[in-house]
This record gives structure tokens, C-alpha cells and sequence, in this order.
DNA sequence: TGCGTGGACGCAAACGTTTGCGTTGTTGCT
DNA sequence: AGCAACAACGCAAACGTTTGCGTCCACGCA
């Protein structure tokens, strides 16, 4: 408990600089009295004053995760890949909710000059503290971006996800399953991740030639409610799409209860899909399919380049993770039996 | 970034030593020279070395954060609870997995000894080390169990949620819906809330007389699969209840499927209420009802504690915070409107 | 004027490491 | 035998604070 190394130098009859350097697997120490000084620091269960070091390497080994809530269903999974990579490296997690409070935000930067943490993962947009005249340049070195785009020419290097790729997938998908003509229920015209999901959706369409057609497109709020009044508009349209994309599960839930009341039956009167993944596209009455995006390995990503950041390496080129397609009933074409979640993974 | 205690002292022409009791509120030193030294320190920025002050004071304004997996939706509200407390406090928060892996649960005990974190807040069950010769005892004093029960006569404080009380208002719930014979598919039988959230059906059941009676009650896993093999014997039984208490969400949503499979409709034909209030339940065909646990005010309740003490307070007598439910319409004898569940919270 | 008192401040040690440099002792070579 | 070279180790400074104690000075009072 409170072995030092004082402690162990004298029992080793050694000076503490020569029980740091062996406990460190530095040279300069002999193999004998090496092997002495293991043994007694096991012997007195000897763990080194993290703090201490810290205030002489300069860094103390603390990785820091900026989200902006982690209730929100993205981030739990994100946050365990990077603290089990973190946790792997030799670091420890340390947890930032900003609650989207610019303040928070900038305690949290606060923390690599106060506590001199190695470094932060950070997955709320930086580009309103950017314009705020923060120095986003001088964070290259200690920052990288978690499953969120880094500001124009910070320097941050990022890893996120593919969206535009998701919606490739999505509209390939839907069109090998004999859809023809999808419409596209979106969240925030304002966020990029709406827009690319919609472009990658285009792009298959696109390809496909005459076989498939890009039905309407609409935005709205990230929202179950949104979602279901957007639908309601597009299935009452002439000319209504067969297949709906949204480009949230939350949406994609609106979209079910909107198909639902209008007595189109998923899968087989109108294909849906969603994104993200989250659990209760597994339960309801039809289960949807979904985009299912890597936050696991975005986070362990994330971990092991700003671990290496701080260890001095030179940053690397921005990861763009692939997001991966969990087909369920409301895109398939042919009714499947009726639903069997049981072969789901549960938690 | 790099302003020192001392370069402040050179500016405002005093030692070190008077800058830093001007900074931290302390008696002798004068009212002009304390002002000038906050003028100087608000103009170069100056932010203190938390590890250097850790390095005397002995312990760093960090608390940990020890659950099995933030994947499990029981845990990110807790986290941000008790990272908004401990925030609020002056602290930050450290998350560790444990993964379940005893291993790694000790590595979150040696924080305390390495790191000098100010304390540790746990939500995963002690027995198992205790059992294995952890100290416990004397980590009673830094260590504060948030969600599951301290391990006997180990005199660390705990603050959790009244499990019993959650089944008593089930019970009570059910019977002034009109149901009379309510069943019990159980989790674990093994562990401590499955059997809590029985015996408080049981409470309200006896004490409501010849109006309710118990009906069968069963355990396995805490899996939609074991749910619905529970609920499948159970509504093929000839005494087959008229409402059934899952001690899980998911097992709930098992007892849903099997409920659909026998033809009966959640409500009308069959009670169900569920424990745990995870998102999903509202997404069903028709929405479960469900206890909902103050996790964020657990999370909360801890941090505080877990700060008090570190600041050297008294440990406080355990805190029992009491769960809430949920109606929706699969408890409700009258069937409701068709599921329109845009009144719900969303994320 | 002399002394006592107390406020304002400085000195220096301490916290537990790491690390540059100097010293000692041993070995190997000529 | 003498010297160089190198391995093994100790000394002490440094990291940036906090804090006990001592000193100085100004002031009040007799």
C-alpha cells in the first residue's frame, strides 16, 4: 500500500535511482542485483506513484473521451472499444459528458494542460469552439476525432464511419431484394451524415441504371415524430416509393408507424430500413432492418492512434470505418416466416 | 499552457508560496497583492498542476467508475449521473470495464494505490473477491457500491434501488387494473433482485386479501429466450394466470412472443409488465409497461457520497432509491387507443 | 520610547519519481 | 604491470505544488 521506492532501495541496500532503472528495464543495472530488486518490489507488491512519474516524464497516462451524451445509444459501444484498447495500452479512460454544453466542452480541453492527460478522443463536433477562435491547430498532437469529422485544416486526425458507403449498401440491398423506387426519410439537413446517406443511396441508384429509380427525399429532426410525418406525406403521395430509407433508426420507427396506419404491411407492400442498429429495431411488431455502424471498433481506432500520438508518433491518415448491414422482415422481399427474433444476439 | 506558480510569483514580485495560498483562498496574505496575483493569474491563464498538487495533498480529484460493461443499458445513465455529480464536485470521472474479468476488477482496485484516484464507485458485485481475500474492510473509506449490494459486514456504503418496492408496485399496479392471478418469470434465482422484486409481487398480493392471488412462478436467465420458454409452459398450464411480472425487460419481451404465438393480446387478455424500462419495451406491437430505475440518480447519489468521502466526511447509512413505473398498455384492462407512442420521451 | 502583538510574507522541505552525470570497481588488453 | 574502457551504481537536481515555520515590519499601547 504504501510501499515507495526509497523502501524497496533500502532493503535492496541500492539507491532508488537503481531500483527505478531496474523496475523500468532500463540498462545500467547489473543482472543480480536486477533480479533482487523484482523480487522484493513483488515480494512488498510495489506499484509505482503514477503522479509522481507523471510530474517528471511530463504525461500521465489518462486518455480522455469527449461525447456529448453517453445515453445516447452510439456512444456506450464506442466507449468500451477505447477503453479496452486504452486499458490494453496502459492507459486509463477517462469520461466527459459535455451534455452539448460548449463550456463543458472547453473544460474538457482544459484537462490536457491541468492534468496533462496524454490525450482526448473527441466525438462532438468541434467547428462552433473552432470559430470561437479556440487554437484547434495546437491540438493536432493530442487530439483525434472519434466518428465525428475534424474541423477544416485543423490538422486532428479522425476515424469515422462511411456513411456514404451505408447508404450504397442500403440502396444495393433494397434493389436486389426487387425494390425499384426508394424514397428517402432524413434527419437534419444541416448534418452531413443525413446528406451522405442520401448521396450513397444515389450512387447505387445511380448504377443500377433502369432497374431502380430515386423516389422523394425529404429532411426533417432526428426524430421518431419526424420520421412518422414525413412518411405520412410520402406514402400518400401518386407516385409513393416502394421501399423507404431513413437515415435513422428513430425515423425508421415513424416511418413503421406511418406504413402501419396507411395498412402497408413491411417487407412485403413497403421495404424500410434504417440506421444505426439500436435495439428496438429488433422488437417491434415487424423488425426493421438497419445500418449497423462500428462504434466498437471507431472507439478501439481511436484509442490506439492517440495512444500513439502520445507515445510521438507521427499522426496518421484519417481511418474511414465500414458500416455493415443487418437484414431483417421490412426489407425482404419474399415474407419471411413469421418473426423469429431468437436468433438475434441479445445482451 | 505553460504558466508556473513561480512565473507569476516573478511578475507580481512575491514567492511562489504566497501566489499559491493568494490562488487557494488562504489567510496571510494581503488584499492588494491577492488581487494583484488573480489579475496576473486570470492574464496569463493559469491553470494549477493537478498532479504536483496530487503529488502533496495525496490525492487527485479523480473518481472511478467500476461497472461489468457500459453496453449493458442499465449503465450509461448511471455514468452520467455520476459524472455530472462529480463533475459539479470538481472532479472527473474514470470509466473501467471490468468485462466481467475479476482481473481486471483488481486492476481497477489498484488505481486507488497507484493513481491516488480520490475514490471508486462500483457496480459489480464484490462477493467473489471478497471470497477471495480482498481486503474489503479497508476500502471503506474510498470505495462506495453504486447499484448492487456491499458485500456483508464489509462496512462500505451502498446506495441501490429498492427492488422490493419495485415489485410491490407491480403487484398493487396490476390488481387496480383488475388482473387477479399474476405469475412471476424470473431471471437468475441466484441473484438478489430476482428473488426482491418476487417477494414485493408477493407483498402486495397478500396484503390485497382475496382480491389477488399469486400465481406460478418460475426462473431461468435474464434472456428473451428464457422468457419465452417460461412463458410458454406457464400460458400452457390449465391455471393459467391472467398477468405476468418479468423481472426483466427482456425477459418480458419473451413473454410478449410467446404471448402472440398462444393467440392472446397483451392487456386485454394478458397483464405484462416488464423491469428495467429499456427502449425497446415502447416499440413493440403493443408497448410493455416497466419499472424504471433512477439509474442517473443512483449514479448521482454515489458520486456525491463517493466525494463527501474523500473530503473526509462520515460515511453515511445506505441509500435505498425507489423505482418508478411505466404504464403503458400492455397492463391496461382497458384496451387502450391503438399505440400511439409519440408522447414517450425520446433520446 | 520601548515592548509586545499580529499580519504579511519568504524559506525551505516535502511529495515520489526520473535522469544526467560523476564515481567506483572490474575486466581485458598490451 | 599499467592503462583504457566499460559496466554498475550513487548523487543530486528536477518536475510544480503545498505548508510549517521563521522573519520582518508596522502598529498599538503603556
Amino acid at each position: 500500500m504504501a510501499a515507495r521506492l526509497v523502501e524497496i532501495a533500502r532493503m535492496a541496500r541500492v539507491s532508488a535511482a537503481t531500483v527505478s532503472r531496474a523496475l523500468n528495464g532500463q540498462p545500467g543495472v547489473g543482472e543480480r542485483t536486477r533480479k533482487r530488486i523484482h523480487a522484493l518490489a513483488a515480494q512488498v507488491n510495489y506499484a509505482p506513484h503514477a503522479n509522481a512519474r507523471a510530474l517528471v516524464t511530463g504525461r500521465i497516462p489518462f486518455l480522455g473521451l469527449v461525447v456529448p451524451d453517453i445515453t445516447n445509444p452510439f456512444f456506450p459501444s464506442l466507449a468500451r472499444g477505447a477503453e479496452e484498447e486504452a486499458f490494453a495500452l496502459g492507459y486509463s479512460l477517462l469520461l466527459l459528458n459535455t451534455n452539448w454544453d460548449p463550456d463543458r466542452l472547453r473544460h474538457a480541453f482544459d484537462l490536457l494542460t491541468t492534468r496533462r492527460v496524454a490525450g482526448l478522443m473527441v466525438s462532438v463536433p468541434l467547428d462552433r469552439l473552432a470559430a470561437d477562435g479556440m487554437d484547434v491547430a495546437g491540438l493536432a498532437r493530442s487530439v483525434v476525432m472519434a466518428g465525428v469529422p475534424a474541423p477544416e485544416g485543423s490538422g486532428i486526425g479522425a476515424v469515422s464511419v462511411d456513411d456514404r458507403e451505408g447508404g450504397r449498401r442500403v440502396g444495393r440491398h433494397l434493389l436486389e431484394q426487387g425494390y425499384s423506387r426508394v424514397g428517402f426519410v432524413g434527419g437534419s439537413e444541416a448534418d452531413r451524415s443525413s446528406r451522405d446517406r442520401l448521396e450513397g443511396l444515389r450512387d447505387a441508384l445511380a448504377q443500377a441504371g433502369s432497374a431502380g429509380a430515386a423516389g422523394p427525399a425529404t429532411f426533417g429532426e432526428w426524430s421518431e415524430a419526424s420520421g412518422y410525418r414525413q412518411a405520412r406525406r410520402m406514402l400518400a403521395r401518386k407516385d409513393r416509393p416502394d421501399a423507404v430509407f431513413a437515415a435513422n433508426d428513430l425515423l425508421a420507427l415513424g416511418v413503421a408507424r406511418a406504413a402501419s396506419e396507411a395498412g402497408l404491411r413491411l417487407g412485403t407492400d413497403l421495404g424500410l430500413v434504417g440506421y444505426d442498429d439500436i435495439e428496438s429495431v429488433r422488437w417491434t411488431a415487424i423488425p426493421i432492418t438497419s445500418v449497423a455502424q462500428p462504434e466498437f471498433d471507431v472507439g478501439r481506432e481511436a484509442a490506439r492512434r492517440l495512444a500513439a500520438l502520445a507515445d510521438g508518433a507521427e499522426p496518421e491518415a484519417d481511418a474511414r470505418l465500414q458500416p455493415r448491414l443487418s437484414v431483417r422482415a421490412s426489407s425482404r422481399r419474399q415474407p419471411a416466416a413469421p418473426a423469429r427474433p431468437s436468433k438475434e444476439k441479445h445482451r
